[in-house]
DNA sequence: ACCTGAACACCGTTCAAGT
DNA sequence: ACCTGAACACCGTTCAAGT
């Protein structure tokens, strides 16, 4: 069991390699999606596998940790959202959806990641896409009341909706059209 | 060089080999997605997996067998929607727009095959991605024309909303959404 | 003309041995 | 307490040797 997971301080060098790791495997999933092979992010940060694997025992945990800031970001969003009850309901909501399909296209593979961590409960990711997903419920339901989005639309369609847009701006070559799709998506919540 | 490429009738051991091989590869791929290994197709259909080589030089060049006999009747249904110009022009898009989705979520990965495929040139399923975009081309023109989807949608943007109805339906767990969502995410080109 | 299966490459994952 | 890197497993892909 390495420190970080019993609550004691790590040693110096394993909290270094730690950082460096996860600054390489940003850079490389950025380039590669999340699939990129471990042994090159291993290569670059100047360790051996074997140091990756003991600080992140699976590719979903490494995963979930070059989330993390990003999420605690999102969580926050989605509460301002929430708090300001004066706003058009219908813009809060695809504020929020517009916000999340762009952290899912962060990383080529990540929608899979995304939509999949919230189907699997086993996935190192589900919790925290349980929360993504559930920080929209009330924002789905406040538009919903408000009319502005399709009647029958639930917190779930939504949080499937915002990964196939994600899914959708990762596949096309021409970035142009990035916001195009994302926007084209998003407006089957249209009323 | 095989027989199957020079226009000469192949061997008949090689015709029922290469029948086999087909026939083992939809099952597996239903089961397990485009990424299946090609050694369990090869070893279900008693053959070796450099003769699953000889037959199918890469993965696509196999896939694109699998999914020649629906791509031609894809392409007939397009054919018989175009014919059809009494048809209200929105539900023509519609049936078309179902179809193709549906077409795309029967192995799970096809989806990014498809879009993939019209992306990329070098790819051996570009020629039937293309005609298959081609195809909603007319449908897409005619609804637009009757004012009966959103002005500014293209049929590049049509087929990568299918691609994305296909892949949501790919990634759900539970099988009772998958006509709610290929509803829901195609109802973004309402007008 | 076609098929076989061993050979090689690549990558994920583990773990005994080191510091 | 942490790191190294060899070892093993798995799969894609090629090709010399067979029929």
């Amino acid at each position: 069991m390495t420190a970080e997971s019993s609550g004691r301080p790590m040693r110096a060098d394993a909290r270094r390699n730690r950082a460096r790791l996860l600054a390489e495997a940003d850079t490389v999933l950025r380039e590669q999606g999340t699939g990129a092979p471990l042994e090159q992010i291993a290569r670059r940060a100047g360790v051996a596998v074997g140091t990756l694997y003991a600080h992140f025992p699976t590719r979903r945990a490494l995963l979930l940790e070059l989330l993390r800031e990003r999420h605690e970001a999102l969580f926050a969003l989605g509460d301002g959202l929430t708090a300001d009850a004066d706003a058009p309901p219908g813009e809060a909501l695809l504020r929020w959806a517009r916000a999340v399909a762009d952290h899912g296209a962060v990383y080529s593979g990540l929608s899979d990641e995304l939509l999949g961590g919230l189907e699997d409960p086993e996935s190192e990711l589900h919790e925290a896409c349980a929360r993504l997903s559930s920080a929209g419920t009330t924002l789905t339901e406040r538009a919903r009341a408000a009319g502005q989005i399709r009647a029958g639309v639930t917190a779930d369609d939504v949080f499937a909706l915002i990964s196939a847009a994600a899914w959708t701006r990762d596949r096309l070559s021409d970035p142009a059209r990035a916001d195009h799709m994302t926007n084209l998506v998003l407006s089957a919540l249209r009323p």
